[in-house]
DNA sequence: TATGAATGAGGATTCATTCAT
DNA sequence: TATGAATGAATCCTCATTCAT
């Protein structure tokens, strides 16, 4: 049952998922996300077999593609600060533009429904972004540490700026600049 | 007159929940967490209102205790970075040395069921650490920014390290002196 | 598509509601109700939202059947007198016929959880009985009385003299008899 | 256990008692009869031995007090209507000067925890009660109707002429009137 | 005797999942 | 395949009653 033909049906319900998981929490029952994907309760596990099966497929979803939007356009040629510096942007960018988006990956982060499987793969999917890192730091201060937890560090420097932009959007730009900075010198020191 | 009531049984019960959920996340039933205290169903209801009541209790109590912890001994007269280094240290040693108390919290800071007179309380039980950030960034490149972003930002980075240090003791040494270089670079700048 | 919703499992649930409610009281679980109705648990609560839902819906459809049954056959243009008795007797016919009906509704007509809204809803479904009491009261010594307070006070005759004839059926048409001239006396004199 | 000295806590308790039923039904709990006593909540099973205990005494005195005030200064040598009369305008004098008394034992007579035996005490108490009726329908048409039935009928009249009053003080008066001819013509006929 | 802490058997309700149509 | 009715285990919480003090 896990992969039938209509794709729409499977993307309206993770687009609901998202949506209902964003203002309920990990909580949204799966009538829930049934009804506001327009579809019958039965149908979702048409679907998906299991709500945890759903859970992480849409976690893999929506971390892929913000590994994938923040990577659109990189300049190929250019300094990795450049490089890093469009990453940031995009990502903030496709953050801010789908907060729902984000709220609801901040709550699947850290459910136990995640398996190490899924961790794996969004892992796998970003290993663009983990490249620029490692070109990144090379010389610099963190360039002993493991990798892992370079990764992880920017990820939750950027989740931190995003979530205070998102809930005051006010000094945003200055704010995005700052914290674009603060990463720049965890990674590659000065 | 009648039975006091017992203290213990109290911190028992909050005691048993920070393994309950450290284990089983927020979905540890009260029914687990009454026997993990050894304690009646009912006595739970007896001590707490409501699970969410108790969640609320647990989250202040350990946020606190982190607090409190992390600045025991803070050296008086010294520099902002002999201080931040001090309470970092000690920060890292109660999480590694109670890393179901720190997976607990970590369960809790994102939990719907908390309240924001919770995150108040908790804000106000850490005003010490709030002021030598404070006097850390003092002339920093973080100057400018909310003095909460700082706050939040600073814990995000402690629990991505802590949390990798728990996974992976081997280097713990090593990461944790590169994770506070890292701080230091993001609150003063060089 | 789907299994069509069984009309009969919601009568079978109501029909099991009004013998353990004559059993047990209102106190009968609704476990109990749903068993009796050969039904599982949480099937109640689709047919229901609520034990005080099934309840109210409960009361209202006895109440209806009893006013309903009360004024089936009722002789057109006779007297009053006659279309009295002819109710009496249908009333009372439905009552004996139907103990477990009429102790569920006596529980139930006392009952907390029956609101406002469903006291209302029997009110305009006996608006023919109304009718009928006060052609009756005409010219008779209750002929100012508010027409509430007849109705109550005819229904509480009833219902006493109901509970006498189900408890000792021995001398029930006599009894019968008799209740309805002292009704009769009531009402209308003489 | 059954009856230790303290009478006083016994009242307090069984008044305590009145009010929290009156107010909430027979779903109060122990707990709140006995804060509403000024007790504890395991004195009041010093006391009672059950709650069903309590509610049968309570059940017990209160219809007892009830027929007691109702033949206090009886006309000795009157006409039964006037002692009737005399009757039924302490019956309510009492029910309107004692509302909660009124609607807790609304609430307890149609109570499965009221026992057998606890009806027939109250009968007996009330024999009074039935001589008189016995001597007012002399001669009428319910002479031949079990004495019981007439009993309850009376009751039950004089039951909901009380609540409209309560209910609605307005018309009182007149109301008490006209009900009293009502009951003396179901009684005596004419 | 008086207290109120402690108990644990329920009780109403929810919800992921199954299944008849 | 799509549906939504049906299920029943699981959950939080209540409360009469017991018992240590």
């Amino acid at each position: 049952m896990a992969r039938p033909r209509n794709t729409d049906r499977r993307s309206a319900i993770l687009s609901a998922a998202t949506r209902a998981i964003a203002s309920q929490g990990l909580g949204a029952t799966t009538a829930m996300i049934a009804k506001e994907a327009g579809v019958s309760n039965g149908s979702l596990f048409v679907y998906f077999d299991t709500k945890a099966a759903l859970l992480n497929e849409l976690y893999v979803a929506l971390k892929t593609e913000m590994a994938t939007t923040s990577l659109v356009g990189l300049p190929a040629g250019s300094e990795p600060r450049e490089q890093m510096l469009h990453m940031w942007t995009q990502w903030l960018r496709w953050a801010t533009a789908s907060p729902e988006k984000r709220r609801a990956l901040a709550q699947l982060q850290v459910s136990d429904d995640i398996t190490a499987a899924s961790h794996q793969a969004v892992n796998s999917a970003s290993s663009a972004i983990a490249d620029l890192l490692e070109r990144s730091r090379a010389g610099g201060p963190m360039q002993d540490a493991p990798l892992g937890f370079v990764l992880t560090l920017t990820n939750a420097i950027a989740e931190t700026t995003i979530d205070t932009v998102i809930r005051e959007p006010a000094d945003a730009e200055a704010l995005v600049r700052v914290a674009f900075d603060a990463i720049w010198r965890v990674i590659a020191g000065a």
